[in-house]
DNA sequence: GAGCAATATTTGAAATGTCAAAGGTTTGGG
DNA sequence: CCCAAACCTTTGACATTTCAAATATTGCTC
């Protein structure tokens, strides 16, 4: 009875029999959804494995790493969409790891502006670069006009999503 | 206002500046992340304002939706993509809300079966109907046949990335 | 049947995640 | 000046997440 594997890829197929079906949205984001798991856990796996990090920590390096100067932890926070209290813990962490520094500015004590050391630029740079190997590798069997056509087209869904949100704002 | 709504930021814009025709697949990972992140994000803050509900706890009643004489313990794992030691913890939280009931058949004692009270399937039937409408509201502004699109070549995706992942397994 | 591998779930430690409330720090109007 | 509003981060309570190790039960082999 291992049927396990084939269950999480055709769970939506059993939803509707037909391609006509309403509830289009519905399948596609239950598609989406489960893709993006599939791929965030294969992430996971070797950046634990190869590197000893954590997802959230690869994100949140990355955006510093962006930013040399570094950034106020609130404009961490918006970047990662990850929460405030969140992004205290996390660098936390780091700062722990000696992979990130914290700074208070002296302009303004409320700010507290987190960058990467040296070492943290250092194992950052080797997980990119196998990083961005790992998706190459994963999206193989994909033609990349389709890769494209789903850049483009996502985009769309996440344009549509942001202008009709509950609670929200727009840049 | 609190903090999390100000997430509607790009994770891609950051990586995107630089780059040309190359990372073609980083950048749809990048946008794909960020995109569920969105939806993710509004399904969890209505599912909480509407019903006290978090998106695990949806997830897991979905699946024992469709099987009213309940599941295994390791086969929600499988379907809901959780590990074991999660699922665990969420069917007893749902039990003790009296969402769901937790039977140990008299063939197999290591065996735990979940199934959904009178009172998760009232509940879930009302979250459901709902949680549909939310997404054909968030994606109001995607044309339906791009939205079948989307749901093929998505198909493509992961059907790519299950046949590279390094922790094998296969049919 | 005694022992052992395979199966199914639970547990425990550590990290991530949300939300709400509380801490300090500016800033601006009176 | 002063005080209230606005801003930034931290804290605290709780839920979810992963991994690995521990439990418990069954099935198989000899």
């Amino acid at each position: 009875m291992t049927e396990s594997e084939s269950a999480t890829v055709d769970l939506e197929i059993i939803v509707q029999g037909t391609q006509e079906g309403k509830k289009l949205e519905l399948r596609l984001w239950l598609r989406m959804l489960s893709t993006t798991k599939l791929i965030s856990q294969e992430i996971r796996r070797r950046l634990r494995n190869e590197f000893g990090a954590t997802l959230p920590q690869f994100d949140l390096m990355a955006q510093l790493y962006r930013e040399r100067e570094g950034l106020r932890l609130g404009e961490l926070s918006k970047r990662t969409m990850v929460t405030n209290g969140n992004v205290t813990g996390l660098v936390e962490r780091l700062e722990t790891d000696g992979l990130v520094l914290r700074v208070t500015p002296d302009g303004d004590r409320r700010v507290t502006v987190a960058k990467l050391t040296a070492k943290g630029e250092t194992l950052f740079s080797a997980m990119a670069a196998a990083h961005e190997g790992w998706l190459r590798d994963m999206m193989a069997d994909v033609d990349p006009a389709i890769v494209s056509e789903l850049w483009r087209d996502i985009g769309a869904v996440k344009s549509s999503v942001s202008n009709h949100l509950s609670g929200a704002d727009f840049d």
